[in-house]
DNA sequence: CCCCCCCC
């Protein structure tokens, strides 16, 4: 072990490092990894990154590692007392801290079985005035002359990133492009901070958003962002107003673009899936030039999670999936119940390898315009949200992106996994749907392959054994099939609003007259609405269910109006129309949640949708129970 | 300076 020679006062240098002159080449960058630490992070589909400790045997200091190295770690290339080279990096102040950023590394052999010499912390050395002379500081700019080193490091504004011309493997030097006329140089994304000012990215717009407008008490206005990549990360950029005049037209999806004089903000991480902590606002002066030699600037960077392993994924994370269409839904409308506007979606299914399918909801624009007459499909999707909807479902964002048939490996595989045989389990792949149901047993799992994925088949029995809606807060997704025994009489329906979508029950002021308190209208007549609770059987045992207008219409056979005038004119005849309705079949897809009224806390079985009994399938059905007995 | 991301 002995042959290994750490570059003595490299760490000093590293950090002391301002202007690309002064970068220390890799082949004066050994260094030894003391330690490594994993940091969580917030942001949503950030992933972890790591803090290590860096010695070169005199002084030891922190260095973050860029996300684009974290596999190095991941895959065990460096581990705790691996020796490494450093082929890039840059020096930033942050928070009254310098810090390295690592954006190369090469490791040199494994892991050591121990330190070596005997480091000291270049923090404590330096702002004791100890560390060595090597680089000098940053400037001489401090006004109390009791702190060198790391303190007078950081009143230089910012550090320069290095830009070192390694050609021993690692990183490759982020080359400059000579058409850009600003001095800066040009930097890694994962060296962006707002501690510094000058800069140039160089980076790859992987996606441009519309322009939105907005309006509310602090203003107006209109805005546009796009997502930037280059080798070293991902950064999103805003451009308000002007900024969206001057460059929506110029930045285009898939092109690179020289970047300068733009703000550097504190990402609001809530609202944003790209694994940054800083977004970029573009500003009056901003300077942004197409750049058309542009080979060294990667493509889209995926994270793909593979089907099966979605419910490691925290709910409301985003991430990136890739699978074969394996069916395509329908566009359907519906009611957002936020803004109470109609809103376009459409619904994927999605497979893979693993044998498993999710669903995934596109919305608006992107929901419409999907060419359905694809032929099952490779489609990559970035940035999409995971939600527990059947117990794992996916969503777009505006900001999520989706390329049809990639030419990317993971794409090449899964065209020959399904040509060859993920073909024949065509919609007939495991879902999520049983974990979906508090992972209660029986009748999930294996019986999820056949076929809904959005609500799982139960006996009566079964439901109220396995507990459903009991888990709290979430409601459970189930259907039976039963028959309709009674109906209650009493509170059948009430008299609401006639206005679209209002609802609200209306207070008679006198025969013609009903008032919405609501709406503030006074209407001539209501529009009675059903309030059905039915107690329904099948062969394991009875439920109450709870349905609305249109559970109602569809069970009693005429709208809750008519039946109250039924009623107003002969009771005898309303109670014989509630008859009619009973002993009937329907498939119930129900919603069950708890629900707590006068201190009694029980649980609520709310009929979403009611379909009689396609008699057939039903006889199909058994059948095949009846086979996989045998 | 936006920041909603929807439904079963």
């Amino acid at each position: 072990m002995t042959d290994v020679k750490l570059n003595a006062g490299a760490i000093d240098r590293m950090l002391r490092t301002t202007d690309s002159s002064e970068a220390v080449p890799p082949e004066e960058a050994v260094c030894q990894i003391l330690s490594i630490k994993k940091i969580a992070t917030s942001q949503p589909g950030a992933g972890d990154r790591y803090r290590v400790i860096l010695s070169d045997g005199i002084h030891f200091a922190q260095a973050m590692l860029a996300t684009q190295q974290k596999v190095l770690v991941e895959s065990g290339q460096i581990d705790r007392n691996s020796v490494v080279r450093v082929t890039q990096y840059v020096a930033n102040s942050v928070q009254q801290r310098r810090i390295l950023i690592l954006l190369g590394l090469e490791p040199l052999g494994a892991p050591l079985g121990e330190r070596l010499g005997d480091p000291a912390n270049w923090e404590t050395a330096a702002a004791n005035g100890g560390a060595g002379a090597a680089g000098g500081a940053a400037n001489g700019g401090g006004s109390n002359g009791s702190t060198a080193g790391p303190a007078a490091a950081n009143k230089a504004g910012g550090a320069a990133p290095s830009r070192t011309n390694s050609g021993n493997g690692g990183t490759k030097p982020l080359s400059r492009g000579p058409s850009m006329a600003n001095g800066a140089p040009v930097y890694p994304i994962e060296g962006l901070s707002p501690y510094q000012n000058k800069w140039t990215i160089k980076a790859r717009v992987t996606l441009k958003s519309d322009i939105k407008h907005w309006s509310n008490q602090r203003g107006e206005g209109k805005l546009f962002s796009v997502n930037l990549l280059d080798e070293s990360g991902e950064i999103k950029a805003t451009g308000f107003n002007d900024a969206v005049d001057r460059f929506y037209p110029l930045l285009q999806e898939n092109k690179v673009y020289y970047i300068s004089k733009a703000r550097v903000n504190i990402a609001k991480k809530q609202f944003s899936n790209l694994n940054n902590e800083y977004e970029i606002a573009f500003e009056n002066n901003t300077e942004i030039e197409e750049c058309l030699d542009a080979a060294d600037v990667p493509e889209v960077k995926y994270a793909f999670v593979q089907i099966d392993q979605l419910d490691g994924v925290e709910p409301n994370q985003t991430c990136d999936v890739i699978g074969i269409i394996d069916e395509i839904g329908d566009v359907a409308e519906i009611i957002s119940k936020a803004s109470q506007k109609p809103i376009t979606k459409r619904e994927l299914t999605l497979v893979d390898q693993s044998g498993m399918s999710v669903r995934l909801t596109l919305w608006g624009r992107t929901a419409e315009q999907f060419d359905q007459n694809l032929d099952k499909p490779v489609i990559a999707f970035k940035g999409v949200k995971v939600g527990d909807f059947g117990g794992r479902s996916l969503s777009m964002f505006s900001s999520s992106s989706m390329m049809v048939n990639p030419d990317i490996p993971e794409a090449h595989g899964l065209r020959g996994w399904y040509d060859s045989e993920g073909n024949q389990a065509a919609g007939n792949f495991k879902t999520f749907a049983g974990a979906g149901l508090g992972g209660l047993g029986a009748g999930g799992g294996a019986g999820g392959a056949a076929g809904s994925n959005k609500n799982e088949r139960r006996t009566i029995a079964q439901a109220k054994e396995q507990g459903l809606g009991m888990s709290g807060d979430k409601p459970d997704y189930f259907n039976i099939r039963a028959t309709v025994v009674y109906i209650k009489q009493e509170g059948l329906s009430y008299p609401a609003c006639p206005s679209a979508n209002c609802n609200k029950k209306v207070v008679m002021e006198d025969e013609n007259s009903w008032r919405c308190e609501k709406c503030d209208t006074t209407y001539p007549a209501p529009q009675y609405r059903y309030i059905l609770a039915a107690n329904v059987a099948d062969h394991t045992d009875g439920i109450w269910l709870s349905g609305f207008n249109e559970i109602g219409e569809l069970l009693i056979g005429q709208t809750a109006s008519e039946l109250e005038a039924v009623k107003t004119e002969s009771e005898s005849n309303f109670v014989a129309a509630l008859h009619r309705a009973t002993n009937r079949s329907y498939m119930f897809n129900i919603r069950a949640k708890q629900d707590t009224f006068n201190d009694t806390t029980r649980v609520r079985y709310t009929v979403t949708k009611a379909t009689p009994v396609d008699w057939s399938a039903a006889a199909n059905e058994l059948a095949d129970d009846i086979k996989a007995l045998m």
